[in-house]
DNA sequence: GTGCAATTGACACAACGTCTCATCTGAAAT
DNA sequence: ATTTCAGATGAGACGTTGTGTCAATTGCAC
């Protein structure tokens, strides 16, 4: 039963786009997939980052604190809960990839090299331009990445 | 002395800022970079490539045509060549680091997931929006990578 | 031609991710 | 509550991509 001890927040992820925990084993759940110990260990420690993540990380994370979930098991889980929005793959400035809590829809980020935070925003520049190029170079558009690196404030103020 | 044989389009990268062989030699020595029969080999095998391609790809070229060039030289020369500006490493639909020909300044590419050629188009979507998120996030632009992913026209007739 | 620093490449190593397969377990049926 | 079995796990082998080391080699300036 989801969603039951204090009935917290109600159905579907809040603000933002954001899964609680329990959300996000619903979700889990809906689709079929099995509750685990380790599925819960994983998802509760991939919402608990407060930044990017990797999955090597993770599984790092996995083997010392919660339940000791082995690298394929992260591996296929992060996989799941990136398929369900619940976490986005996007990349690092240097190409590799990370996870961040959120759907992927129509999300693009700030990526601060420095401290590694993901802000994501909004707007999206591409749909206006994608569908004259589109046009213009008989292309069908099925996706398209977009990310904006440089150093957040926080960071610039620490180290001028 | 570049491009001497016939004299081909002269001085500086041609139209789309494409090098040809000698131009790309004479970048390299123009920095102080020796001019080595295995960079001359990996130089001319990256510049006959129509696609985009992985430096393991090149590995395995240089392994059997050319010159038989190890593949820390092969990781070595296309760094340095991508630093020139003779190529630039993007990223495909799945993340990984290709190369292709040309410079990387303000360029964008549309990557069709079938055949993997990587179409460059200059309009900059990003430049629009970058100031005015720059300013609302407190966030110092350092760069951004946008590629637009889908299938190209040639693929979508081939395979409907 | 000589000398030296840049370069090479074989090899070891590391990070990241996939795959397999024997074993285990959640949850549906009883 | 017990049974049952497909779905899930995880240890470990494996593949790929990339980096680091270091003795041997080689461009190129003199």
């Amino acid at each position: 039963m989801p969603g039951s001890t204090t009935d917290r927040q109600n159905a579907g992820p809040g603000k933002a786009g954001a899964y609680s925990v329990p959300q996000a084993l619903a979700a889990m759940a809906d689709r079929g997939f099995r509750l685990t110990a380790p599925r819960r260990a994983i998802a509760t420690a991939a919402l608990r980052q407060e930044r990017p993540f990797t999955a090597e990380q993770l599984v790092a994370d996995a083997a010392t604190g919660d339940g000791e979930s082995g690298r394929s098991t992260v591996y296929r889980t992060l996989e799941i809960l990136a398929a369900l929005g619940v976490l986005s793959r996007i990349l690092d400035a240097s190409g590799r990839p990370v996870y961040v809590a959120g759907a992927p829809v129509h999300r693009h980020h700030l990526v601060c090299d420095a401290c590694g935070t993901a802000l994501p925003f909004n707007v999206c520049p591409v749909a206006d331009i994608a569908d004259a190029l589109a046009r213009e170079n008989d292309f069908e558009v099925r996706g398209h990445l977009l990310e904006i690196f440089g150093t957040c404030g926080d960071c610039r103020t620490e180290s001028p």
